[in-house]
This record gives C-alpha cells, structure tokens and sequence, in this order.
DNA sequence: TGTACATCAGTGAACGCGCGTTCACTGATGTAC
DNA sequence: TGTACATCAGTGAACGCGCGTTCACTGATGTAC
C-alpha cells in the first residue's frame, strides 16, 4: 500500500498512490475543459498510465467522477467554514461565506458545477459523503439569520425563507459572475444589497 | 422552397421544413437528455432523416446548437416580457418577470442552460442575435427599479447594484428550484424576502 | 394540357476517430524463511 | 544477509460502438415551353 519513494529510472511499475493522483489530475483538467468531455483516457494519459489501470481504482468513468464531485463538495464546505468561522460578527460571517461562496464558483467554476450536478448528487439523497456537508452548511446559514434575529433583525419571513432567499441571491451571484456576466468586482456591492434588509 | 402539404405514401425525398424540424426536434430532446450528448446522428434519427441531411441547413453540430440556443434566448426573452407586461404595478412587473424566470428554467431547464452557456454566447460579445434581447431584459429589470423608486423606495445601493443583486437572486433561485435544492412552491415567498426591501 | 428539363433537398456508403471496458499478462514489491 | 515466492498494481492489445463529416448520387418538384 505505501511505496518506498524512491523513483526508478523508468515508468515505475508501482505508482504509489495512484488514487490521488487521478482525482488530484481529474480536479485540474475538468477546469480545463468541460467535465463531459474528460475521458478515462485522457485522464491516464496526463496522470502518465495506462488507459486501464484506473479500473483498479474505481469501477468506471461515473464512480471517478463521483469521487471529484465528492472532493469538491468537501472542499466547497470547507471553504465556506473558513469563511463563516473568520468573523465573530453574524452579519461579517455572513458576508464571508458569501465571498467565500462565490470565490470557489469562479475559481473553479468546473468543480463547482460538479458540486451542484443532480444528476451525480440527487438533492432528495444526497448520500453519506455529501449529506452531512450539506446539513452543516444549512446550519450554518440559518445560524447566521437567527444571530442576526437575536441582534434585532426582523425580517417579515420565515428564518427558513429568508435563508432560501439569501442562498438563491448568491447562489445566483456566483453563477453569474462565474460565467461571466457581472464583474467580480461588483460582488461586495451586491451581497451588501442582498442582506440590505438586515 | 414551399411544399405542396401532400405526404407520399413512403418516406418523402422533399420535407417540407427540415430546419424548423431539426430544431423543434432537438429542443424536444435536449430536455430528456444532457445537451452535450445530442448528437446529430440521434437528432437526425429522430426527425425521421437520414444523418447527413442537416447538413443542408447547418454548417456542423456547433451550428445547430447555437441556433437552438438563441431560439431558446427568444423564448425566454418573451416570456419575460409577457411576465412584465401582465402588472401595471411596478411590484407586480418585477414578481411576475420573476416567476416566468423561475418557471421558464424549471420548465426547461436544459433549454434554460443553453441561455446561459458561456460558451455558447459570450458574456462580452452576444452577438446581433441575442444582444438585443439581453439589452431588452435588462432596460426592463432596472426600469421596474426605477418606477419602484418613483413610488418611495429608497435602496442604499444604486439601481444597477439593485437589479444585479435582483437579477442573481431570481437567477439562483431558478437554478436551485429547476435542480430540486428547493421546493418550486416556495417561490413566491422567497421573491418577496428577495424584494423585501421595496 | 403535356413534355422536357434544371434544381437541389435528402440519401446512404464510407472515412477516421476516440471512447469505455475487458482481459490475460508482467514485473516491482514486501515477506517468510 | 540471501533466496524463493506470493501478491497485485499497472500494462497493452483487443473488442465493439457511435460519432462528425464528406461525397457522389438520386429522385421529387416546379417551371419553361
């Protein structure tokens, strides 16, 4: 299972963590190109293996790509986390998942699309890897919307609703900026406006 | 170029209006399928043709998915404008473009993509078909901003940082609620809590 | 009304391609003695 | 320390597939006379 790390001369026979290295070369070509159009093949080729041996690692070409959207979504949460956890302040939480939220879509808009594909993901079951990121980042936001509740907030909504409303308005900013159609720079204005009955 | 409207007892050599076919054809198809794996071969099977006849009316694949994509762009460009034009009120305009946005992209949600594919239509150049179009929804967007500023509603933000952070906020709310992240019958109450502060 | 003909929309065979997946194999590694 | 061996990660040839695109063709249609 572990290798000695030492390279040999030639193509080594034994890679070492093979795995990795194949979700590590996956994450980075799907940015390259679109996640359709990243073949096993190709794949093997830029990881310098055989076009078969990812067939030790996973069963076929969707389980690979299950695996990178799983990863993404651990990355996504994370991400978030560190946004929400940068600031004591619930409306600074707020706005740094928010940055944090559309950073990730347009950094890496690939694997952001991954993260919200239903067809690898289905939103009614998302599974044991994802399910539990999920909930957390649910939590997290609704958190955010009850701190700003006890600091004297009263939104006319529901907690439920008006955390629907602000994940759609960054959900939507992350894509549209993402894609190209408002500017980065713009994106503070517009989650300032987003919050502005906060 | 007409046709007579007689059908041949077999398969006729002239069809009348092939390109229309092809693209009413694909944009039924694009829906029960990834856009990606509409093939031209399949398309052609489909409206009953043999695989090199839409090649009389588009260059390549490419073509036909960017013809496709801009019909698309009309459609939704329409129904938005329908949805503006049902209210007199401001308010009203701004809920209903809204609920057509949300409706159009869960109703159709592959052909929604396509609006929106980047690729397909850059950002920065739309291009003399869908520019318009794109120019349109947005003079209407920031013109129900403004008549709500007319009747007292006084946003912090400029109207253009209004109408992106309301843009992005019906915009995720589409894509969320045509993904199944949230339930089509919370629309409404979320475009109010999106609205909230008019 | 009837005939000859030009047009060109649609045909179908053919091309080369990259793909996903399978499978018998090979050879580097670690271990038991 | 040295040797025999079992393991199994990675190989490479082979399969069948559907695809995009090209091209010489065919035959239904409309028109000129």
């Amino acid at each position: 299972m572990s290798s000695s790390g030492v390279k040999s001369r030639t193509r080594p026979y034994h890679h070492g963590d093979l795995r990795a290295t194949l979700m590590a070369t996956a994450m980075r070509m799907i940015e390259e190109q679109p996640v359709e159009r990243l073949s096993l093949r190709a794949l093997s080729r830029a990881a310098g293996v055989s076009h078969a041996a990812p067939y030790h690692y996973f069963p076929d070409r969707a389980a690979l790509l299950k695996a990178v959207g799983d990863e993404a979504m651990r990355e996504f949460a994370e991400a978030l986390e560190d946004g929400a956890a940068s600031d004591r302040d619930a409306r600074g939480s707020l706005y740094a998942m928010g940055r944090a939220y559309v950073r990730f879509a347009t950094q890496r808009p690939r694997a952001f699309g991954l993260i919200f594909d239903p067809d690898l993901c289905p939103p009614g079951d998302p599974g044991p890897d994802r399910g539990p990121l999920i909930a957390r980042a649910e939590a997290a936001l609704e958190g955010c919307v009850e701190r700003l509740r006890r600091t004297g907030w009263r939104p006319r909504q529901s907690t439920a609703v008006v955390a629907l409303a602000l994940w759609a308005g960054v959900h939507g900013l992350a894509r549209l900026v993402a894609d190209g159609y408002a500017p980065a720079d713009g994106v503070d204005a517009a989650l300032e406006a987003l919050v502005a009955d906060a």
